[in-house]
DNA sequence: TGCCATTCAAATGCCAGACAATTAAAGTCT
DNA sequence: AGACTTTAATTGTCTGGCATTTGAATGGCA
């Protein structure tokens, strides 16, 4: 684990790059101690603080932990889902209102990913995804719901219903493109009537899912998609009336 | 943008927490400069490596970039869909290898996912996606091809399927799935007989695509997991020569 | 002996101040 | 006007130090 200290790079992003690959690499276990900060700073012959940058950069990513006192130190962490998916969603999210990513694109994306775990969940889901599915659409028919609330709920029927699927992987990259979906979806405003199709929607789904029909299924998210696509364009269309 | 000097958590982490919610907010926006290290201090009432701490972890996530000489500083960075990929893939490697997921799982996971992208594909892709799988799949015939240039050539064809979606959503997403899994599939070895069944699927796969047949599209990708699938358990069978 | 309080040492967290390196802008000379 | 020099601002790095946390060793007491 050599860094050069002729680099443009800086420093502490060398060793950062350094550590993190003999963790990639498995040089580095997890839940195994990195040497103490002052060791470290021997070994790369730099200073404290640029060492500690470095872990810094490590810990931002969760790659490590850092525990103080007597036994404490750096530690290789054991990057875990539920660490993952915050992280997934905000760099997703970024991405999104970033690169001025159309609603159509993003939609297009979502909804060919989620129809991808149709088959898995029609065949996997419990009854409690059903469960947390027939609640959030219950909660969805609520009157006086505000968007957000109704857009909030509208994640966690998804969540479910990807969840349903129970595939750890397919979790976690839906999680991006479902959640970071959702601040281009609180630009829309829903009418009454936009909601009941959107509610009609999704009992589909639950009805289709409760029976284990993959095609079922595959065919009502297809529809929502449909349907959400054709709200969006009216939306946007309605709020920038162009000229001509 | 406040801290709280009593809270359990660093406060270099605390700071940047701050900073960051302030750019998903919206409240910086992309190329804006942040304060100098020495007000950033100032305003958070701590020292300067503190702040400095703060800035490494956001520019772990690509979140900032720092610019030394005299209009130097540190600028909200535009998250580019290039720059998100390898920490995209970093991350889902780490997660494959660190959480004991299954062979089985990630695939699964792998296949629903590419397959979401083959009615697209089959839609949208270039001739140069074609010219690209098609020059990946002449690769995987060739004979003395190493196991590891075997699965990179794979990651590559399959990298232009997804991109022929023409989604850089999809793409971005994929990326994580198909890369990652490649130390799984380095873990396989390949006899010439595996190979030619895998390159005719793969040639089915083209064939579909250019013929522009999403369903036939989906059916060789669905008939590709399978083989996959049988071929990693056949494999890790012989390793493991059980008892009984 | 067994248990509890105390002390100790190791490690991270944080700070102050300083210097080096870089870079663009302002100033100066031809 | 153009090329060169100076200057100021900013990040990158280092030194040294102190504060805080925390587990472990130590020692006293029942």
């Amino acid at each position: 684990m050599k860094i050069d200290p002729n680099s443009a790079a800086d420093l502490s992003a060398q060793i950062a790059s350094a550590i993190r690959d003999s963790i990639v690499s498995g040089a580095l276990i997890v839940d195994q101690r990195l040497p103490s900060e002052a060791e470290l700073a021997d070994q790369f012959d730099v200073s404290r603080p640029t060492v500690r940058e470095a872990l810094k950069r490590l810990a931002a990513q969760s790659l490590i932990r850092t525990q103080r006192g007597a036994t404490g130190g750096a530690f290789v962490n054991k990057l875990s889902f539920e660490e993952a998916y915050p992280q997934q969603i905000t760099t997703s999210t970024l991405l999104l209102s970033m690169n001025a990513v159309s609603f159509e694109t993003a939609c297009e994306a979502r909804y060919a990913l989620e129809r991808s775990c149709a088959p898995l969940s029609a065949k996997r889901r419990s009854p409690d995804h059903l469960a947390t599915m027939r609640a959030e659409i219950h909660r969805q028919g609520q009157p006086g719901l505000t968007d957000e609330a109704f857009c909030a709920s509208d994640v966690s029927f998804h969540r479910a219903l990807v969840d349903g699927a129970g595939n750890p992987v397919l979790s976690y990259q839906l999680a991006g493109a479902v959640e970071a979906m959702q601040p281009l979806m609180n630009m829309i405003t829903f009418t009454a009537r936009d909601r009941a199709r959107i509610v009609a929607l999704h009992t589909d789904i639950a009805d289709a899912l409760e029976k284990q029909d993959a095609d079922a299924t595959f065919d009502a998210l297809k529809a929502l998609e449909v349907e959400t696509q054709a709200l969006a364009q009216s939306v946007f269309a309605a709020k920038k009336p162009s000229s001509t």
